[in-house]
DNA sequence: ATCACGGATGGTAACGTTAACCAGCTGAAC
DNA sequence: GTTCAGCTGGTTAACGTTACCATCCGTGAT
């Protein structure tokens, strides 16, 4: 409850001016060994620390050292795989994070993008929601630095770290084509959602390729969690001419899907890689990506930002890897189709 | 890069003064509605934001809206699902939340920590490493509040929020034992971290209280990560009179086991549960805890902390809960024992 | 003896905000 | 017409730190 000591008790205790305590703080060449080791004493004593505070406000022209990371939900595992990157790399440089999670909602985003920003944040590694556009432009011109993550910030001119979502897609569309299916459902989060739409074009262009026509019965969006996505599945496969393989376009989808389908009922191949999906029976299939590596990627693009690299933006595309562990071979129909 | 306004260029817009535009940002009384409206638009048209960081300097006495959350392992799926709970309180205050991650490294705790109190962060919510008793004493001597969760901070008179370790690892053993296993496995990470020393008693306790031995040759402490465990089992089953079952310290330890013993060839229960648990086969059977739960309610406690209450530090413990898959079941022994 | 110089230290003003007063103005009551 | 209350708005001084400049002292050259 004691008043927290200041660069003033500090010099009152050692017999010096504010300044040189501010310089032997600082560890700012100029003071005498003699003199600083009395500073360094009654700092001790008195259980000194700086202000950070009260120094960002002086310094301004500095930077606050401090970054925000705004991201749909930080429960998620693929969020605090990346968040943890983006901390170390903070961490390794001295920075401090501020952590928001906005549930996808632009709203929330609003208000936690706003607060850092209060705080004098000198940038923003970012998930957007999408929501937002004239709000991050204003709060581009006042200096903070964004880099986004995962999704693009759709008419925003800022750096982005992503992967082929497409391309991930179409890869493990063709392979579950090769299984010979071809009756083969779409399972998705809301399409507002930025990777959700990628992924979803790049299943109806695999399937196009293919000379496939895209069945609307086979296709559902906006599924928040594994709940509604297992219920999908179990509305899909009591329906008639049910589908003989999936695709889920995140790992909560692909979890839904597991849990419906446990009895080997159809294929399956999902985004994202996850724990123990090796383990399963059968084992699942998985476009993976790395989030810890797009956390690092983002978090070196946004402190060379900070740092003032001032190039035009970036957008770095990274890629996905098709691990097949045979779940994209299950239920495969007998040949000649359904006709 | 324009520098950001300020109150002064809203006055000097809006043709008020200074503390007119304070009036107006801080919602007070005492503004006709005219001038208000006046000030209103300057701030629009300048795109003006308060600078909160000046604003904490001048308002010391007031709290900063700022909490700390210090965690071993962000992107460990325990104390992301904690983290996100605790954001979601502290974004209903309207309190910004700093995350760290310590990597069960004192040094880096204390640096991290450091820091946050530098930003004069009003409390933390912390998992302990273990080390720097006298660093928090000191923390909490300038008014820093601090609750812990997950483990107590030992020598350290703080609110703690956890739950009962040592029951949830002795009803696992006593499921075993039901099972007709004797020969049963610990696998733990370092017994330093207070959870894993705790459910090590538990399983002792539980054995003795059997009338059994704890067999050394059967005990692994300090396994890191999935990797480590599974070597570890694979160890023990090799050689002579191998284990019938396992009990498994945290969720990695237990990912390890379940790698190493995909084929049935022990009984298995687990210290938290893991998504897709009940998917594998055999079902594991897990000590459930809540991470959520434990993160809210050591927010609520902190965030009462700030607001006054200064009764003696409480510690809550919350219970966990058994989940009995079929895991503990398997290999059961022929009775008669080992001879 | 004088001067220039460099290293050590101190004084002062700012950073952007708010707390605590204080000064006008209006209008009503006497 | 004076007074006082009530409201609006302004002035000043902090908060804890650092940038900038001034001062002081000892040394060595002239």
């Amino acid at each position: 409850m004691a008043a927290r000591p200041t660069m003033k008790d500090v010099a009152k205790t050692a017999g010096v001016s504010l300044m040189t305590v501010s310089r032997v703080v600082a560890g700012e060449a100029g003071v005498a060994p003699q003199t600083a080791a009395r500073v360094e004493e009654a700092i001790r004593a008195l259980g000194y620390q700086r202000n950070d505070i009260a120094r960002n406000l002086r310094r301004k022209a500095q930077d606050s050292r401090t970054i925000g990371l705004v991201v749909d939900d930080l429960a998620n595992p693929f969020f605090s795989a990346l968040a943890r990157s983006v901390e170390d790399e903070a961490y390794r440089r001295g920075f401090l994070v501020l952590v928001g999670s906005t549930n996808d909602d632009p709203r929330r985003e609003r208000d936690v993008v706003s607060a850092f920003s209060a705080r004098q944040v000198d940038g923003l590694v970012l998930v957007p929601t999408g929501g937002n556009r004239a709000f991050f432009r204003a709060q581009m011109a006042r200096g903070v630095k964004v880099v986004c993550v995962d999704r693009p910030a759709t008419g925003l001119d800022v750096d982005c770290i992503a992967v082929d979502n497409r391309a991930g897609t179409a890869t493990a569309i063709r392979h579950l084509l090769n299984h010979g299916h071809t009756r083969i459902a779409y399972l998705g989060d809301r399409q507002e959602i930025w990777t959700q739409h990628e992924r979803f074009v790049g299943y109806t262009e695999a399937m196009t390729a293919a000379g496939l026509e895209v069945d609307s019965l086979l296709i559902r969006h906006g599924l928040r969690g594994h709940r509604e996505a297992a219920a999908a599945v179990a509305d899909m496969m009591a329906g008639p001419n049910p589908p003989t393989a999936f695709f889920s376009g995140n790992d909560l989808v692909t979890l839904g899907a597991v849990e419906a389908g446990a009895s080997r009922r159809f294929a399956l191949v999902g985004f994202d890689d996850f724990v123990l999906a090796d383990k399963l029976d059968p084992p699942i299939s998985v476009v993976s990506q790395d989030p810890a590596a797009l956390g690092r990627t983002a978090a070196q693009l946004l402190f060379g930002r900070i740092d003032g690299d001032d190039a035009a933006p970036r957008s770095v595309v990274l890629a996905t890897r098709f691990i097949d562990r045979g779940s994209g071979g299950m239920a495969v129909p007998p040949a000649g189709g359904v006709g």
